[in-house]
DNA sequence: AGTGGAATCTTTACAGCGTCAAGATAGTGG
DNA sequence: CCACTATCTTGACGCTGTAAAGATTCCACT
């Protein structure tokens, strides 16, 4: 079944071992021949699938996006509290791109350029990004956070998390402040400004 | 003069053409050779100035700070207001990204490594963080704005405002919103709500 | 069931890349 | 004036993305 000529997935064989280099080895290891021969493939074999480097690059930011979500709509079951439950997402967000800051990397990285579409990448990050706003459209509800429209409100809550995440791994928080407080007490600081919200009074 | 052997400010003038590059051709086409080339020298003189690509990176990086910091301290000066020059220096760091997409997302591309330090990207950076510092610090003493300690604070703005930028660069601002606003309308109220402040009442 | 075409994968080739080693050139201090 | 060092050139290596041509397998239609 493996030694094949024919592979049978391939296609899902090469997003995941893209995925798996970024992890193991980073961005700078990612290329169509790395993932080729992590598949056990010859090296032009990717093209039966993909048009070329970007398409794979797209493919696998797409897979990211999905990754994003599995992980936030896990942590928004974990309350009942609207705001509760925006909170725990928004700390998903960040875990999301300190565990796999490379895959966050490539997901953000603007793959979509005006010329090609990709539509799975960006039907992923719509799916993404309605999570968010039905999470801020329920605290919006209950009165848990002022702002309007809500379409704005969201993409200001989002740049707030995204930047803060960029900023870390990019490594551009000040040394001093990493030395006195963790990254999570720092993001906590930081989403008590962003939602005007005291955490000791979350129910989660 | 500009025929000679020895060119006089190869390393500056390497930097120079990499941003030129950057501005002109996009991150894809920066490479050592096609910014020697730009310069008129063969391929390999670089690596007398730079130990490799990185090191050229984190030069066109520094510079990227540093051009970032007069953009944000000639907006700075616009007013005599503490919050007003925030408002302002928040449109000139949103402006650059727009301005030179590239450059920005090069200096802000996580260069240092916990190995190698590039001191001159560090300097750069962190008078850039000085800045935005110091007109917090401002705001902050007038009453303008609230949370603490001032270090939390400004990275909490800053993210926003970074993250803001980041998400326009990587397209992903909703279209719904972007066929209704104006990127600049969105960051307005954006800012709005990350600093509390009603833009009306800004003196400048 | 058999066959033609399409999909998939391999092989070969090429230009461009980062990098290194060896040599040429030019300024500089003794 | 001469050695030394910094600077720059040339040539080579393995890696990369990509294209073309050929091999293999699967599938649809008769």
């Amino acid at each position: 079944m493996s030694d094949q000529y024919h592979h049978g997935d391939l296609k899902n064989a090469l997003i995941q071992a893209g995925i798996e280099i970024l992890s193991k080895d980073g961005l700078e290891s990612l290329s169509l021949r790395s993932v080729a021969k992590r598949v056990g493939v010859s090296h032009a074999a990717p093209y039966a699938h993909f048009a070329d480097k970007e398409a794979l690059i797209a493919a696998i930011a797409a897979a990211g996006y999905s990754k994003l979500y599995s992980q936030l709509a896990t942590a928004q079951q974990r309350s009942a509290d609207p705001l509760t439950r925006l909170w725990h997402t928004a700390f998903a967000y960040l875990q999301f791109a300190l565990d796999e800051p490379d895959h966050f990397r490539i997901t953000f990285s603007g793959v979509v350029k005006a010329e090609k579409s990709y539509p799975e990448y960006v039907a992923q990050a719509q799916r993404c990004y309605a999570l968010v706003m039905g999470l801020v459209a329920d605290c919006q509800m209950k009165g848990l956070l002022t702002g309007e429209p809500l379409e704005l409100l969201t993409v200001s809550i989002w740049s707030s998390l995204h930047g803060f995440a960029q900023l870390v791994l990019a490594n551009q928080l000040p040394s001093a402040l990493l030395n006195q407080h963790s990254i999570h007490t720092i993001f906590r600081i930081h989403l008590q400004r962003i939602l005007q919200v005291d955490p000791d009074q979350l129910d989660g």
